[in-house]
DNA sequence: GATGAATGAGAATTCATTCAT
DNA sequence: TATGAATGAATTCTCATTCAT
């Protein structure tokens, strides 16, 4: 008994994630009201009556999305380890990192960044659980290595929405459609770290 | 005669504009598909069919929206006179005004911004009257700076992703609510100049 | 002042034929709904407004195309004068000219019968002042036939509406897209008063 | 499950049908366009959407109303039967049959014909489908006729169109309100066959 | 009288959600 | 639980009519 409830739980799982990975494709297709539960249910192969049976309606859809997001951005923390060692390369090796994340989960920002842009409580949402946490973590960080001179001493509450800025704004020209920026993704982190870092402008050793 | 056929067109532009206005305002609030027309004439004080009078539908409202970014974007066109002179004080002044241009149209970019990248013939118009014509000019910039010694040879393609970038960026966050970012708004100029120039990282003379 | 009166009231008239005109045209191509009161501004080469000086609204401009098959109907009476002689040449004129008047009137026809089908009031009006008076003679002048021994003792009434059923079926079809019948049209009287007078099988004499 | 299938399968077609008893009624009664779908909806005792799940759209109603006129012409094919013997008695009750089915579609006609006499496409259509078939049947009949000596050697072509107006042109009459050809109706396929086969005035032998 | 912009009632259509099976 | 037909509220858009100029 216990094991075919569990079995169940796994059934039930999966089904949810069958009709999220729909809604994602979905979504970032159409966007979200274009986007109907017909289309979605049809793409994940249920009937649309199915779909309310693991949502209790179509924005909480969208909040299941925005959860993925919250679950993918968790496993990132894990990153935590590279912190240790040179800054360059680690600035260098997180922004890879970043960038491999955000490239992965291109499709799901598409599906749901417009709509936040435009949904007030999602908006707060969003900021609250996935944007503002990161800030703080980034923001400390900045403090301490400016404390050891590691970096320059500008304002690191600024520091901190600059860089997220950068990322976000390639993704945004991404989804707009600028194929140069899709082909070469990776090779990103490299020449923005290079900029962040040693600045654009000869330094007067170098030149 | 000819006065009052004047008078006539002025009424109608003005007309337009006053639907656009209230258009941009709504859109931005709610976006596109929870606006309605019912809520764009009551801001705009006329009767639901008079926007059908200067514009065929809906859609054709966000493609006048879309058309007032070009035009405010052309006027921005005159900033090439700061190009004479120094090359930090014309990155900085160059920031500055875009910013400033960013910052006077962030609730246009709000209406807009989130159903052109759910909307694939509206990503197209838009990233081919209002981004790409950018790029040619600034990868051209990039060149002869580098050709002549002022810049780092990083790749101008991506360079030019880069920068617009970043303040593309800025503006989605402060579009989802980061009130830090809207406060300090007019600091990010210098302090953008100053990582992108010159860098993060102390220089060895800096030292 | 008595003549400019005169030319006031010629010029109305003028511009009342030439809305009625622009009508006619636009409801035969489009139909009465989707004739819409711009549609037939443009064609009459007035403002939407101007025809509101002519007409008090929408139906009132049927009515007035009504009024027109109803003249047309009153010049054909003078043809009382083709009753004078042999019965099988006056039916074969008068076959002949009813269905040049119809033939002449097929694009008025088209305008209105469509909706005069459809709605009661028209209906109505249209039976007793066009149709309905039209029986009363023919009923009459059977019945006269008749008693001289003229025609067989057929029912006058049933009599009555075969005959100009047949014509307005040819009309009908010829609306209906039957190029055979527009194109043959004027064959088409000698046949009828062939067949209706002498019948499809030969007499025992024709044998 | 086949049987629960089968009766799925049998509710829907009987709502379809329920859907274009009611667009029959609400045509017939009110005109397409001043028909809404509000009304057909009410009269099928169904929701405004139901309509939808079976119609793409309201011209599809009409569609619908066309494709029922077709089947009821095929099943009046069976009538061939009535081809064998007499020809004077086959031509009268094969009046009789198509007055009858006349009779029982005039409804449907109303609904229909104001609408196909205004639409070009719906006019191809109807002729195409509806029209036409019946032509080419009747020509080769009456050319067959003609061969064998049995009837008049008028052009088949215009025979064909002769006859069906006659009885077009009779339910025309009906429906613009004349109650006469209503209330007779039944008694006009003895006279038209008459007058069609013998005519109007006498013959030698019989004055 | 002529004009044509403004009006807003009215209609077709869509689609999230419910619920009987 | 799964299904998908039924529902009807909500929305876009049309167009006859009005009326200030």
């Amino acid at each position: 008994m216990a094991k075919s409830v569990r079995i169940q739980t796994l059934l039930t799982e999966a089904r949810r994630e069958q009709v999220l990975d729909a809604a994602t494709k979905v979504f970032a297709e159409r966007g979200f009201h274009k986007a109907t539960i017909k289309h979605i249910a049809r793409e994940a192969e249920v009937a649309d009556g199915t779909i309310y049976n693991y949502f209790t309606n179509k924005t909480d859809l969208l909040l299941g999305l925005l959860n993925r997001i919250n679950e993918t951005d968790q496993r990132r923390e894990t990153l935590a380890e590279l912190r240790e060692g040179d800054f360059e390369a680690f600035f260098k090796a997180y922004l890879h990192h970043r960038m491999g994340v955000l490239k992965d989960n291109l499709e799901l920002l598409q599906a749901i960044l417009p709509e936040v842009m435009v949904n007030k409580s999602l908006r707060k949402r969003y900021f609250d659980t996935i944007i503002a946490p990161t800030y703080e973590l980034a923001e400390d960080h900045f403090r301490t290595l400016q404390a050891n001179g590691v970096i320059k001493p500008l304002d690191p509450q600024m520091l901190t929405r600059v860089l997220p800025s950068t990322l976000l704004g390639l993704a945004v020209l991404s989804i707009l459609g600028d194929e140069a920026v899709g082909k070469e993704w990776d090779r990103f982190p490299s020449i923005i770290s290079d900029l962040i870092l040693n600045g654009l402008i000869f330094n007067i050793e170098e030149r």
